[in-house]
DNA sequence: CTGGAATGTAACTATTATAGTTGCATCTGG
DNA sequence: CCAGATGCAACTATAATAGTTACATTCCAG
């Protein structure tokens, strides 16, 4: 399986955000570019409002990034919209026989290594800002 | 959401098969150490046979590795039982507006991050082989 | 202070992937 | 030849996702 477009589209929300300083993202203004329903848009600047990337207020229009695109890294992106749990990416099977050694000890042996490979992914969110992303739309 | 349990099953079968070089690794026994049913496993090792990692045929009791355990990597078996397609991932939403500058190129700009995320993860598995997992798994 | 416009959220649907299961055809070696 | 394997189609149950409708709540402009 693959990592939800939750998180493809929430940094396309906070890119919108970021270049449209001047006028009000609202909900239906964003789902417009990302071509969806405004509920869905909804969900995810929810999601972005509680983990304190964007600020935005019932009955009030337009969100608004609580700070500077360069300060934003995917990797934040990522865990604000619960793209994949913590130490989850792979999922390993629940109830291996326990009275073989095999079965006993898999887990042991191959979840410290699907640790690490999620967390070589991560490290390369982390390297990338929101302005970095930003930067390559073309002003207009 | 995250990577189906056939990569951590397909593994914990190579296991199996590889410390037990004396007896048979029927589908069965080895579904009794994976607790699951001898079927899942009969998918697995199609597909792992279908890669060249394993031999088992029609009618014949037990599976084989096509070679040693060091020389087959955590990749290999990842591939193999299609974890997780090429460079896919992360998904992308499918139909952003093209008349927005950032619904135009919002793709362009992401899917290059997602595919290094993708290949940095993917690195970590190449570097691990499974004789490192049998290692692990204490002789009796 | 009120009405229009926006957000928040619950509830439902459709779609898709996974994992398990049954049943049976096919193959093979003793 | 036949008992015991594997291969595979078909079905089920479960879960996550993405979209949708409906409506309560909130705010601000006039």
């Amino acid at each position: 399986m693959n990592i939800s477009t939750r998180f493809a589209v929430a940094i396309h929300i906070l890119t919108l955000i970021d270049s449209n300083k001047d006028g009000k993202s609202t909900s239906e203004w964003i789902a417009g570019s990302v071509n969806t329903n405004p509920v869905v848009i909804r969900r995810l600047t929810g999601m972005l409002n509680k983990a304190g990337l964007v600020e935005v207020r019932p009955g009030v229009a337009g969100a608004k990034l609580t700070r500077s695109a360069a300060d934003i890294t995917l990797l934040q992106i990522y865990r604000a919209v619960n793209a994949v749990e913590e130490d989850s990416l792979f999922s390993v099977h629940e109830h291996p026989n326990p009275d073989c050694p095999v079965g006993k000890n898999i887990a042991g042996a191959i979840v410290p290594v699907f640790s690490l490979a999620q967390k070589a992914m991560e490290n390369v969110l982390q390297e990338v800002t929101l302005d970095q992303i930003v930067h390559q739309i073309p002003v207009s």
